[in-house]
DNA sequence: TGGGGGGTTGACGCAGCGTCAGGGTCAAGT
DNA sequence: ACTTGACCCTGACGCTGCGTCAACCCCCCA
């Protein structure tokens, strides 16, 4: 008769799992000796041999016992369940690798391609990065909820890199975010620029009816809190933007009368 | 400000799930409103969201933290280690999918291909069906101890089912087998062909150090036990082939004599 | 004022064991 | 007779990433 040991080290197992099967009957526990020690017989061995057997060909425990007795057509098709499911758990940590590839870049974190080529270009432009930082993240909010529509919107961003004004823009911007006074001037001329490419946006999308524009104000409200909570001076921009008549700097379209006053993600309760 | 829920559906997760970062301090607990409700601003979302991406990506949790703050060499360095991990997951998936398709088979369970070939011979000759399942057993433990050797000992095996005597042999433990009746002319008969098979063995394999073979014991044993645990009457058999100079049917080579005398199995304390 | 759909903490459950902790047992050496 | 070291025993927590109650609180609407 074999200890436990000897029983676990005949099929290459831990002792711990032969006392696992036990404990979730799988494999009965045999009679014990005088001093309480499980002794197996060589039937046990065959038992353990076919469980392990299965386990290593991915069958969970919870089946095996099933499997070990059932006739050979609802074997197969058990089998064939199994099966699925490995191809399936492959499958999905394929995804996962291609997936894990594209994350080698830093900014690609939740991010296609071509936003980062567009970060790329602002760095290169000169911005200074924490600004490229706040842009970057504002695209994964926007890729998160618009993730089909971000193919659309980055080449007319690119383009837009090739106004001066708006690389003007970038680089007050980036004055601004490596200062920290609170500059009202400079911020004035931020809000002007803006106000300005808004028009211009709003005149080149032609006469879209405002009810047609998607009602989703939610991501609209996180870009500018995020703004916010990046630098605090973003709020005094916002108030001149809605000065000039704009919801934001990230709405496309103007500010509907009967909006409530403040639309800033702030005052939501 | 978001709510819990506001915030999980915006990353495309569950509640329980951004509670869970929470406890593990992979997301910073936010402020709570008057009534005790979480309450989430947007830098919450793009720190879910980027979460999100990497676990998607098959980074454990417990990584993900370091990751976010990490520079990019650091960054890169753990990238390929998941990546690593993946690989190898996915490989043991793949290798869990061949075996099961070996498994197909009722027989195959733990038994190469060639083991079961010769069972399916042993079925052809009219070996009863309760035999031909206890050589299973016996090949399953053999193949267990000595994996490598099974396409050595099978050709063997077959060879001997030309001798007329070995079929005589089968069929006769085939009739016992399917009686219940203690019938010893008939052990004895099979004793005697056994024996002189396993004199053939041992002249054929020449004067072979007796110190050379293999001085594991145990799965001779295992067999023995095996049989006797099938079935009591093998017992009577084993002592036969005792009286004729063998430890058992097992073992093709002669009993020691500074052997104690009872090898069975069931006689280890 | 009641009901439905939020939110809160706390705790168990899942798979398959690994790994202590805190004992007892066996075989061998001194 | 005693010690050592290698086994054995039970019981229980740990790991991963949440799902799923339970039991209770909060807000809004008819």
């Amino acid at each position: 008769m074999l200890t436990i040991g000897q029983l676990a080290s005949y099929a290459g197992v831990t002792v711990r799992a032969v006392r696992h099967y036990h404990q979730i009957g799988l494999l009965p526990e045999p009679e014990r000796d005088s001093s309480g020690y499980r002794r197996y017989g060589a039937k046990a061995v065959v038992s353990l041999i076919k469980i392990r057997t299965l386990a290593d060909a991915g069958v969970p425990l919870s089946q095996i016992g099933q499997m070990l007795d059932a006739d050979p057509s609802t074997f197969a098709e058990t089998i064939q369940r199994i099966d699925n499911r490995l191809h399936d758990e492959i499958e999905r940590l394929k995804t996962s690798r291609k997936q894990i590839a594209q994350l080698a870049a830093r900014d690609s974190l939740a991010l296609p391609s071509e936003v980062v080529r567009y970060l790329d270009r602002l760095r290169e432009i000169g911005v200074a990065e924490r600004v490229v930082e706040g842009e970057r993240d504002g695209w994964i909010l926007v890729a998160a909820r618009w993730p089909d529509h971000i193919h659309e919107m980055i080449p007319a961003k690119l383009a837009q890199l090739d106004d001066p004004q708006l690389v003007r823009l970038y680089r007050v911007l980036s004055e601004i975010s490596e200062s920290d006074v609170g500059d009202d001037s400079r911020l004035e001329e931020v809000a002007d620029i803006m106000a300005a490419g808004m028009a211009e946006q709003a005149a080149n999308s032609g006469e879209t009816d405002p009810a047609d524009v998607t009602p989703d104000d939610l991501p609209f409200d996180l870009l500018d809190a995020l703004a916010v909570e990046s630098d605090p001076r973003a709020q005094r921009l916002l108030d001149m933007m809605r000065e000039r008549g704009w919801g934001s700097w990230t709405r496309s379209r103007p500010e509907r009368l009967a909006d409530p006053p403040d639309q800033g993600l702030s005052s939501r309760s």
